[in-house]
RNA sequence: CGGGGUAUAGCGCAGCCUGGUAGCGCAACUGCUUUGGGAGCAGUGGGUCGGGAGUUCGAAUCUCUCUACCCCGACCA
């Protein structure tokens, strides 16, 4: 591709609205450019990066023995009626009208879809297990979209659906998808882990997330220092500790604390270290509000807490009215001490003694506190999010924690959908047996962005070589100075697509700096450089991106060491 | 949806408080010079100051209102 007839957009400035570096970056590379909240265009450069994984994927799944299918993107009310999931899924579901005021939506996922249609075109148990997948653009109406391409309402997206006679027959298919992805994400150059994971609203029993490791992650995944264990912190468990409570040694004490509203403010306050402090924290539950009792230092993992059949689900946290109507008192005030309501109390909370906490009055805290003998014996529940340092659930070493940006997501999700929509085979006995589901996620777009995430310098973009827009930029001085110098540079330019190398060259009148921070600000991985003194000598220069310098190469080897180069 | 903020040229911003001819840098275009790390000089084009209403002789500026976008929280590939 020669520059002058592509589109290169690059940017000197960052756009004041990208706050994380690879929508910066892409926008600067002249990659996507927005519409509006979260509806981005792929522009030409952006596009080569989405279609090369795209491709990587798709070779992948093939390889796996799926089938690519393509599935509309608007389907109607009725199917998701079927599900159940018409009235469950909520404003995340684009819901549209077409003239005859039939009811539609934009397609968020395609369970419905695939198990309508495997349903018609699958009889027999001799036919399964098939898995269908697509790569195809979802819309999800996000409450928030952020970070560019990371959370956008409309994105590509690979998704699997395999359906199966036995669980047996789905564990080895998901076992499989799990080799893939393990395939796919290597392939694409990522720095990943698979964890365990909550299934969330798509339904199912078991599931694994595949993340990204990024400080830039929206998510938290917990991993053993020494075993195998990872999970993504929403559903990691907190063992309960061996240890006994200590015997209670001080009064139960009313002190003033005028303005104290946060547990920080209190522990400056009061001079005493958080962990012996509890917060309590008011949720809606089945009947009326809830008291969740924590640890100053602990935070609450609301995946858990909804989990509790005393809680709501998902977590509605208590509106300050609804507070001072209850316990006329505001936030920061509150403490489990002589409470109306439920009150249900973390492990390690609940394993304290002489612990402070609000006096449920405005402007006072209660101190030395104790269980069982200030007030009852605490209804013991995990519900906070583990920390660093914490034993591993499957007692092998501690936990560390780190960022992590989900770009792929495998479940198993058993018959919810083939039962609720009457999917079944004829087993050998002529029986109809409802067929087991297990379906397979990967955030196509997304994955551009983390790759670019865990792939920059200050300078700009470092593809992988795999999914760079093009493998080689091919850069001459002066070139409108030289005919000769446009002779071998075009030589060379010919040579390298005649071996099918992605090359650009920058055939544009600019001066030499402007062409190498382009080609590094959009992370061409291979540099050649030709100028008019080289040509004396027979010989142009090379540079990897991430070379510290350059070197010398003779001219009439160029295709053969790039060549090379491309094979390591 | 709650809390906070922003809206002025393609991008980044100033001007607003204290009403009086709409500006700067980058980008774009033209010319000359320059040419191994985002060049210099000279010139040119580009604006319903987010929309609507109001106050005023006069509104980018003051008031009201609507909208869009961004950031912090719950959802998720």
């Amino acid at each position: 591709m020669r520059v002058s007839q592509f589109l290169l957009s690059t940017l000197k400035e960052v756009p004041a609205d990208a706050e994380i570096i690879s929508h910066q970056l892409m926008l600067r590379a002249g990659m996507i450019r927005k519409l509006a909240a979260g509806l981005y265009t792929w522009l030409p450069l952006g596009l080569r990066v989405l279609r090369k994984i795209e491709n990587i994927v798709r070779d992948e799944m093939n390889k796996a023995g799926a089938l690519e299918v393509l599935m509309p993107a608007v389907q109607p009310a009725e199917l998701w009626q079927e599900s159940g999931r018409w009235e469950q899924y909520g404003p995340e579901l684009l819901r549209i009208s077409d003239r005859h005021n039939r009811e539609f939506c934009f397609g968020p996922t395609h369970e419905e879809i695939i198990t309508n249609l495997i349903r018609h075109e699958i009889r027999s148990y001799k036919q399964l297990p098939v898995n269908f997948y697509q790569i195809q653009t979802k819309f999800r109406d996000e409450i928030r979209p952020r970070f560019g391409i990371m959370r956008a309402r409309e994105f590509l997206m690979k998704d699997a659906y395999s359906f199966h006679l036995t669980q047996d027959s789905l564990q080895s298919t998901y076992d499989l998808m799990y080799t893939t992805y393990n395939n796919i994400f290597n392939r694409l150059g990522l720095k990943f882990r698979a964890v365990m994971a909550d299934s969330g609203s798509i339904g199912g029993s078991r599931s694994q997330e595949f993340h990204v490791l990024a400080d830039s992650g929206e998510d938290a995944i917990a991993y053993s220092d020494t075993g195998d264990y990872a999970a993504n912190v929403e559903m990691v468990p907190v063992l309960s500790s061996t240890e006994q409570r200590q015997p209670a040694t001080a009064k139960m004490t009313v002190v003033n604390t005028p303005d104290q509203h946060t547990i920080e403010e209190l522990s400056q306050f009061l001079q005493i270290e958080p962990a012996k402090c509890v917060k309590t924290l008011l949720v809606q539950g089945e009947t009326g509000l809830v008291a969740l009792v924590l640890r100053g230092d602990h935070t609450l993992n609301v995946i858990k807490a909804a989990k509790l059949p005393q809680v709501s689900s998902p977590i509605v946290f208590a509106e300050p009215e609804q507070i001072k109507a209850s316990i006329d008192c505001n936030i920061g005030s509150i403490g489990p001490v002589g409470l109306k309501i439920p009150v249900l109390v973390d492990n390690s909370a609940a394993n304290l003694a002489d612990f402070i906490c609000g006096a449920n009055k405005d402007g006072q805290h209660l101190t030395g506190v104790n269980w069982e003998r200030d007030l009852p014996k605490p209804e013991m529940v995990d519900i906070r999010n583990v920390k660093v340092g914490d034993p591993s659930p499957d007692g092998n070493g501690t936990l560390e924690i780190a960022r992590g940006i989900e770009v792929g997501h495998i479940f198993q999700l058993g018959t919810k959908y083939s039962h609720a929509m009457k999917a079944s085979v004829l087993n050998e006995n002529g029986k109809n047996i409802t067929m087991t589901m297990g379906c397979y996620g990967i955030g196509v777009s997304r994955l551009v962005a983390a790759s670019i995430e865990q792939n920059n310098d200050e300078r700009g973009i470092i593809w992988p070589q795999a999914i760079a827009p093009f493998t080689v930029s091919l850069l001459p001085i002066n070139m409108h100075k030289s005919q000769r110098l446009r002779q071998v540079a075009e030589d060379i330019y010919a040579k390298l697509q005649a071996v099918d190398i992605d090359v650009l060259f920058d055939d544009r009148k600019e001066r030499p700096g402007v062409m190498f921070t382009d080609a590094e600000l959009i992370g061409i991985p291979h540099r050649l450089v030709i100028g008019e003194r080289g040509l004396d000598t027979g010989e142009m220069e090379y540079k990897g991106r991430l070379d510290e310098k350059s070197q010398t190469i003779p001219l009439d080897t160029v295709i053969d060491f790039i060549q090379d180069k491309l094979k390591n």
